[in-house]
RNA sequence: GCCGAAGUGGCGGAAUUGGUAGACGCGCUAGAUUCAGGAUCUAGUGGGAGCUAUUCCCGUGGGAGUUCGAAUCUCCCCUUCGGCACCA
């Protein structure tokens, strides 16, 4: 019989999709297990990246089924983007059709891949039904006060022509195109991410299923800094000046002051001193500059105000600079400069003949204050410091902050670095801000009854890649909700993240028409027990689902501070050392593969070549070798096909008690549970799939290798013991591949003759007195290297080991003339004689 | 610059807690089968030495250390990749 992967592949599907087995009832799930993975941008076709995706994703669900567990395993598609805008105008398709007609191929191509997905659940972000609850959520941070509105500083990219978040700009380019981004004036909405800081960094010490590396990720975004604000006054002026510093125990060492250009005092401090001009110069210069330029290390310049600011304990004064290196978004936008422990304020005055002031001692290092080559940045004593001297730093930083506090000069201080997530985006293709601005009365949400603001359908697209939405008067014009008057509807969308950073929730209940989530069914399923996807997105989705979740559950939707107990980041898939990618050429189609070798074979490979977080290098010859690894087992059951159907018919030994009747027979059933065993903990523990993969491999070898034995040396084993023990030995191969490649799986199954299909079966389980070792080989090393090896029973004791470990000829031979001098032993393992 | 991860045969990788380094697969070599190629099967496959033995030496990026014993722990260095990047 031929291994013919494309009908049984079809078949199978088919079977599975009519009895709906992977059709779940959420609310009668006694053992919920929520088993996600990113879903997809409808981009056209599915690429090797989702491919190892979804297949990881499906053998933990798969699993997780045979385990007993009711999963929760949905599918659908981030609809909402740019590339469909793109398409529009290139093409001059709408972006309606040109997505909906990539689901459709792309679920057509998932489906072939026999992925255990619940399709009843499947939805489309740009489905006004899903976007009308992101409008309602819209509208209730807005009353909550966790929405605003603000004319601020963006990114924008001329290529996509949108705002883009922090988040989305990559080393001064778009996330997206590359294009380098400018930076502009512009109305905008923002969620208040910011004001769940805290909380999102002090939930990343409980995240314990998330991969470390993601984790400070997200901390180092968060960028909390523990520090101090401290009021400098200004000679001659009312108003001062306030700085942050994390360093407020180097307050002595103060010798200068340095603003940011976009300092709102900055042009001030120069009116009417003989620095004016040069101020003016140098700021208009610094606003010309690209903000590529200003990025990274460049040149520290700056330029003296003419003013100076008085140090709030000594009163001495301090001459105030504008400087090129200070940033007005964090902080205050001007520091307190230390040149002798920062080693940029060193720079600065080294550059400007600037006084350098030592103020903290360190204790084991000699420092010449007179000819420092850098700043002394580390732990010391105060010195210079007034009543702080002899002081250790770290307890000077609160003696100073209390006593700053105390004269009314300073305040504890917290910072971050996260700033608030700016969602307006001026583009068509994404879900409508449900705000209409009113002459009278300012930016009024849209009445919740009202929704959705749907996207209107029947647009011209501009060729320069402009929104249509502002020139579209049958969508922008309306009244006002709250007088009536003739308003004007917001025309930019929503950042198609907001999107994703709930659809998680979503799919618990995505037939409720009433409401965007039903609290009891959402909370008897989040968190998602395990999430997976690509490393890309550490930060941006991940960060905003969790900040999406702590807004929804303080609006009281669900119940659940985090989305994702345990996340698994996936490693990319490469081919000859690079990336995928057209440009390059390298691209492997899974359509071609599928057809070329099976939906299992790809499946069987992508896992079996790497461990799911490691990166996996595309091998033409590999996916040949995994293909030949199915044929074995195919062949193996069909040949034998007959015989191990008639095990149930006969009065045959139980495999129990056939194994007791032969050594051969004894082995491979002690190999078949300890490859249960094995296997087991690989998949539910580790996600090792690849070692998964190998010990089963090594269970099919042994298997066949008792066969070929048999009909090699004729009828040494009975057959009424043998065709027991192989058939448990091939079944549980079987049981324990399924989730790996459930279609070869399923259909041997039948061909075994088994009614249920394979994928409902429960998970085999070890036969720990089957598995147990009886001998053991003992590893005896002389001084640590190997001498001999020798064969006891398990749990032996030093004793015995000891004693047939100075039979063997060469540990004798090692051990001549020596005097014994300590004897290690581990159990089962080792013995070592030191001499 | 800072933070993080990784470095193991010709290749992908294994070694879960410090205990036989190289499982499993790919590739390669030889043989069987075959008209041939492919497929399949069998045996071998880290390097070196060798009185061919149940042998010895070397070997997990480099160097030191801890230990009876280190791919695994500690310190220093090198390389690659990822993140952040003047965050006061």
């Amino acid at each position: 019989m031929k291994y013919n992967f494309t009908d049984i592949e079809k078949r199978q599907q088919k079977l599975w999709e009519e009895k709906e087995i992977f059709r779940l009832d959420d609310r009668s799930a006694s053992k919920p297990y929520y088993c996600l993975e990113m879903f997809p941008y409808p981009s056209g076709r599915i690429h090797m990246g989702h491919v190892r995706n979804y297949s990881i994703g499906d053998v933990i669900a798969r699993f997780r089924k045979m385990r007993g567990f009711d999963v929760l395993h949905p599918m659908g598609w981030d609809a909402f983007g740019l590339p469909a805008e793109n398409a529009a105008i290139k093409h001059g398709i709408h972006p309606a059709k040109w997505t909906y007609e990539n689901i459709d191929y792309m679920r057509r191509q998932l489906k072939r891949m026999g992925l255990s997905y619940d399709w009843s659940r499947e939805l489309a972000t740009c489905d006004p039904e899903y976007y009308r609850w992101e409008q309602l959520f819209f509208i209730e941070m807005l009353e909550k006060g966790l929405v605003y509105t603000k004319k601020s500083k963006v990114n924008w990219c001329e290529q996509c022509q949108t705002v883009l978040a922090n988040e989305q700009v990559e080393e001064g380019r778009c996330w997206r195109c590359d294009t380098e981004v400018e930076e502009r004036e512009l109305d905008g909405w923002f969620f208040r991410i910011t004001a769940y800081a805290e909380e999102l960094l002090e939930g990343c010490d409980h995240l314990k299923g998330w991969p470390e590396k993601v984790l400070i990720m997200q901390k180092n975004w968060i960028g909390k800094s523990i520090g101090a604000e401290i009021t400098f006054p200004v000679k001659g002026k009312d108003q001062p000046i306030k700085v942050f510093t994390t360093r407020p125990d180097t307050l002595f060492g103060v010798t200068f002051m340095s603003l940011s250009p976009e300092h709102p005092m900055a042009m001030e401090l120069a009116m009417g001193t003989d620095q004016e001009d040069n101020v003016r110069t140098f700021i208009e210069k610094w606003k010309r500059s690209l903000k590529s330029e200003r990025y990274g290390e460049t040149e520290k310049e700056g330029v003296f105000t003419g003013s100076f600011a008085l140090h709030p304990v000594t009163g001495k004064e301090i001459p105030i600079f504008i400087a090129n290196f200070v940033l007005m978004e964090y902080g205050t936008g001007a520091v307190m400069a230390v040149p002798a422990h920062d080693q940029r304020d060193f720079e600065f005055a080294k550059r400007y003949h600037l006084p350098i002031r030592l103020v903290i001692l360190p204790r084991d290092s000699e420092i010449d204050p007179e000819n420092m080559s850098e700043a002394w940045e580390g732990p010391g004593i105060l010195v210079n410091s007034g009543h702080f001297d002899g002081m250790d730093n770290q307890e000077a930083k609160k003696a100073i902050v209390d006593f700053l506090e105390k004269e009314g000069k300073g305040t504890p201080k917290v910072t971050y670095r996260l700033r608030d997530w700016g969602i307006s985006r001026q583009r068509y293709w994404g879900a409508p801000i449900p705000i209409v601005h009113c002459p009278n009365c300012g930016a009024v949400p849209v009445k919740k009854e009202d929704l959705p603001v749907k996207l209107p359908f029947d647009v011209e697209f501009d060729p320069k890649g402009r929104s249509p939405l502002p020139y579209l008067k049958s969508f922008y014009e309306t009244t006002c909700p709250r007088c009536g008057a003739d308003a004007r509807r917001e025309t930019d969308t929503m950042d198609t993240f907001v999107e994703s950073s709930w659809y998680f929730a979503r799919y618990i209940c995505p037939d409720d028409k009433n409401r965007p989530l039903d609290k009891d069914r959402v909370d008897r399923w989040l968190p998602v027990d395990q999430y997976i996807g690509g490393i890309e997105h550490a930060i941006l989705h991940l960060l905003y689902s969790r900040f999406f979740t702590r807004v929804l559950r303080d609006l009281g939707y669900l119940s659940a501070s985090e989305p994702f107990d345990r996340l698994l980041t996936q490693g990319m898939v490469l081919k000859d050392g690079a990336k995928m990618s057209k440009s390059k050429g390298n691209v492997v189609d899974p359509n071609t593969m599928i057809e070329r070798f099976g939906a299992d074979t790809v499946r069987l490979f992508i896992l079996f070549a790497a461990p799911p977080e490691r990166d996996l290098e595309w091998s033409d010859r590999g996916v040949e070798g995994a293909h030949r690894f199915l044929q074995r087992i195919w062949r193996l059951v069909t040949d034998n096909l007959e015989d191990l159907k008639n095990v149930r018919g006969k009065e045959y030994s139980s495999p129990a008690q056939a194994a007791s009747r032969h050594q051969a027979l004894k082995k491979l059933r002690q190999k078949t549970h300890q490859t249960i065993g094995k296997v087991t903990q690989d998949i539910e523990e580790r996600y090792h799939f690849n070692t998964a993969i190998s010990a089963v491999m090594e269970l099919a070898n042994e298997t066949a290798s008792v066969l070929r034995r048999e009909s090699a040396s004729g009828d040494s084993i009975p057959e009424d013991a043998l065709w027991p023990v192989v058939l448990e030995a091939l079944e549980t191969i079987l049981l324990l591949l399924s989730p790996v490649v459930p279609h070869i799986t399923a259909e041997l199954w039948t061909l075994l003759g088994h009614e249920r299909i394979i994928s409902l079966e429960p998970w085999p389980e070890a036969d720990k007195d089957a598995a147990k070792i009886d001998n053991v080989t003992i590893v005896v090393q002389i001084k640590g290297k190997v001498r001999g090896k020798v064969q006891v029973p398990a749990g032996a004791s030093q004793e015995e080991v000891e004693a047939a470990a100075m039979e063997e000829t060469n540990v004798k031979r090692h051990l001549e003339g020596k005097e014994i001098r300590k004897v290690i032993y581990v159990k089962d393992r080792l013995l070592n004689i030191v001499v």
